[in-house]
DNA sequence: CGAATTGAGTTTTTT
DNA sequence: ACTCAATTCG
């Protein structure tokens, strides 16, 4: 594609953004005003028009499938493959960034990197050594974090002052926590950012290295990005400023991860020249679902003002329906849905279903199981998170980096092998004592022999076992993995599913070196892409961010669930509560359902709820609001009592699912479902070759097989 | 040292 | 209600 057509799919303000290539730009981008086709476009446009290499192009996404799809994006209208691309998330840069220079900062560049829970195992560990409440360490991790996205070292906040109550043990641990990731030679996520400021800001050359490298600077999702993110911006787009931002303030859900709209205002400051251009054109949503969005987002204070537009007319209305409970809300869903799909203008793949927790996909799920709909969960529990999952993965870790103190503490008596509480304990101690890392303390008990035979002939055994695997270490890690399992026997008492997902870990190394393979899975979050199937998605509001779907389903309109009761006491939390319900309701470009339940089981109580705040900002015009008592005939189709059957032999079901019948067009095909009575009995069937089809018997002349 | 039982805490959202 | 961890018993 050339330049002159990508420029002419655009609408007057994208192609201002586009052509702005001379200094700082910010494009205030609604949600779908086609964001995502302006900074691919531009990325191209680039590459074509201003002859950049992809090498010099710093092009930042939220996720790493974002970054993905603008490759394949950028590759599919180019029509050629990109090789050397700067393209992925804050953390997979800085990470690459880091490998080659993270020297200069006295780390080595093997570095593991620590996902959150080893974050957590590690803060236990210290508050347990500093005698410090240990219930503690998720509060503590999230201000230690918070502190690293400020770029806040421990140093600083010791002399900051108001250091003391408790800030005073927080600092403590903060400072061992940090030594102790060094020591292990280990990141953990906002390292990652962090020592990347770190090093620009101590090494001039480097920094210059690298603006001179990168001559043009994109960020997706700005409003996301935290304070540490955008001092790396800042410093890198210094240099040629030539800067490109996307971001929407009303679309910022980050808060709570140190997330800062101010970063907006920040950027007008730091950059007098910003240019900003506002997307207003919504391309998604029917006006209706723009009315509606756009009353409830107006509430907030704290925004840029904006007007958003559609040309797509005016649409069906938005409805909210209160049902007594949550099962009955998510049986609705699940009946609704089967009703759409029945219609036959949309597919389960069109249909979402969202919600402010992930437990709230429990009833959801055991709804739309029930009614037989396809469904996956996105987000959710991540494969990479399951136990089996991570000890392997700690092995892989202590064979690159026998330093790495917490993963050799997962697995040191990991299938068990004797190595019990005592033994570890003195591992501990020698360690301390000498100053070394748990790994060479063991070594040193064994060389020692400074501990009882049986002990040490254990500890010995365990030290050949990683010297061995380490000496395979150059194999492909399918084969390192395999190794492992054999020479631990740890497959020996696991489940038939954990071993499935240990063959899959294996499947998913394929081909790739250790090195490389541990890089990926720690910045990676979920490994079920499969975007393949006609399914129904479930997910959160946060993980719906960026996608869009024909038809759907907001779950839960709950004071107490959205906004989330933790979110009460603050403006800025409801602010943000306001935004997720923006965000979710933005998501649906053709029919958009709002659901809330009157009780609702919270913990094991079952409990009264109110409807949400929010909904009380949307015009009464705008919304229908219906309380269902559960509609009749969806008790009637409980399996249980079966009326059709027993109560109407005239109208038995003349066609079951399963069953077998021959169209005079399509041939044979497979009833997939049977709805209506009468005259209008109509089945949808799934001819080969042809797809499901829905007919009416009457006209259908379908024989059966 | 390991298995089993009891007990506590847990449920925001994610790179 | 359910999971994970600490404690206790064998």
């Amino acid at each position: 594609m050339n330049a002159r057509s990508l420029i002419n799919q655009l609408n007057p303000q994208q192609k201002e953004a586009l052509l702005h290539t001379d200094g700082p730009l910010l494009i205030l981008a609604g949600a779908g005003s086609g964001k995502t086709r302006v900074i691919t476009y531009k990325y191209a446009y680039l590459l074509k028009e201003k002859n950049l290499p992809s090498s010099s192009i710093f092009a930042v996404t939220f996720t790493n499938k974002a970054a993905d799809e603008m490759k394949s994006r950028i590759c599919s209208i180019l029509g050629c493959e990109l090789n050397h691309t700067w393209i992925g998330t804050f953390h997979s840069q800085c990470n690459r960034i880091l490998r080659s220079e993270i020297k200069a900062l006295g780390y080595s560049t093997d570095f593991v990197i620590y996902d959150e829970s080893d974050q957590h195992s590690l803060i236990r560990h210290i508050l347990k050594e500093l005698n410090i409440y240990e219930a503690l360490y998720k509060g503590v991790a999230t201000r230690i974090s918070n502190l690293k996205a400020s770029l806040i070292s421990p140093e600083e906040f010791i002399s900051s002052g108001d250091s003391y109550g408790f800030d005073e043990k927080l600092a403590k641990v903060y400072m061992r926590y940090q030594d102790e990731l060094k020591r292990c030679n280990a990141l953990d996520f906002d390292d990652l950012i962090m020592l990347t400021v770190r090093l620009f800001q101590e090494r001039e050359d480097l920094l210059k290295k690298y603006q001179e490298r990168f001559q043009y600077i994109l960020v997706d999702e700005f409003q996301d990005t935290n304070y540490s993110q955008y001092m790396l911006v800042k410093m890198l787009a210094s240099g040629h400023r030539q800067l490109s931002v996307v971001g929407d303030d009303d679309q910022s859900i980050y808060r709570f991860r140190g997330a800062e709209v101010r970063n907006i205002t920040r950027l007008e400051k730091d950059f007098p020249d910003l240019k900003i251009i506002k997307l207003e054109q919504n391309y998604r949503c029917t006006q209706n679902i723009l009315d509606v969005s756009g009353a409830v987002i107006a509430e907030n204070k704290s925004r840029k003002q904006k007007r958003l537009w559609t040309d797509r007319g005016r649409g069906d209305k938005v409805c909210f329906y209160w049902l007594p409970n949550e099962e009955d809300e998510a049986k609705y869903i699940a009946r609704t849905i089967r009703e759409i799909y029945l219609k036959g203008k949309y597919t389960y793949r069109d249909i979402a279903i969202l919600y402010r927790i992930n437990m709230q996909s429990r009833a959801i799920e055991e709804a739309l199981r029930k009614e037989r709909i396809p469904y996956r969960v996105v987000g959710g529990i991540g494969f990479y998170e399951r136990a089996e999952v991570k000890d392997i993965l700690a092995y892989l870790r202590i064979i690159q980096n026998p330093h790495d103190n917490v993963s050799l503490r997962r697995i040191i008596n990991t299938p068990p092998r004797g190595i019990g509480a005592a033994t570890i304990n003195k591992i501990e101690h020698v360690s301390k004592k000498e100053g070394i890392s748990l790994y060479d303390a063991i070594s040193d008990i064994c060389s020692k022999k400074s501990s009882s035979p049986t002990v040490v002939e254990r500890l010995r055994d365990f030290i050949e076992l990683i010297e061995r695997l380490s000496s395979i270490r150059t194999q492909p890690v399918s084969e390192v993995i395999k190794e492992i399992v054999e020479l631990t026997g740890y497959a020996e008492s696991l489940s038939e599913e954990r071993i499935q997902n240990i063959a899959e870990l294996m499947a998913s190394a394929e081909g790739a070196e250790l090195g490389e393979f541990l890089d990926r899975v720690s910045l990676i979050t979920r490994l079920d892409d499969s975007v393949e199937g006609d399914r129904v998605s479930l997910m959160t509001f946060h993980t719906a961010k960026g996608l869009e779907f024909s038809v759907v389903f907001i779950t839960g309109l709950e004071e107490g669930l959205l906004p989330y009761f933790k979110a009460f006491e603050s403006d800025e939390e409801l602010e943000e509560e306001r935004r997720l319900f923006y965000v979710g309701m933005t998501r649906a470009k053709d029919h958009l359902y709002l659901t809330g339940a009157k009780k609702r089981r919270v913990f094991s109580k079952l409990q009264d709820q109110e409807p949400s705040r929010f909904l009380f900002s949307i015009p009464k015009n705008c919304c229908r609001w219906v309380e269902k008592a559960i509609c009749k005939h969806y008790q009637e189709a409980t399996p249980k009592e079966k009326p059709r059957k027993a109560a109407s032999p005239a109208f038995k079901v003349p066609y079951k699912t399963g069953c077998r019948v021959r169209h005079p067009k399509w041939g044979v095909g497979v009833v997939r479902d049977c709805y209506g009575e009468g005259e209008d009995l109509k089945v949808a069937v799934n001819f080969p070759g042809v797809g499901v089809k829905r007919l009416a018997v009457k006209f259908a002349h379908l024989e059966r097989v």
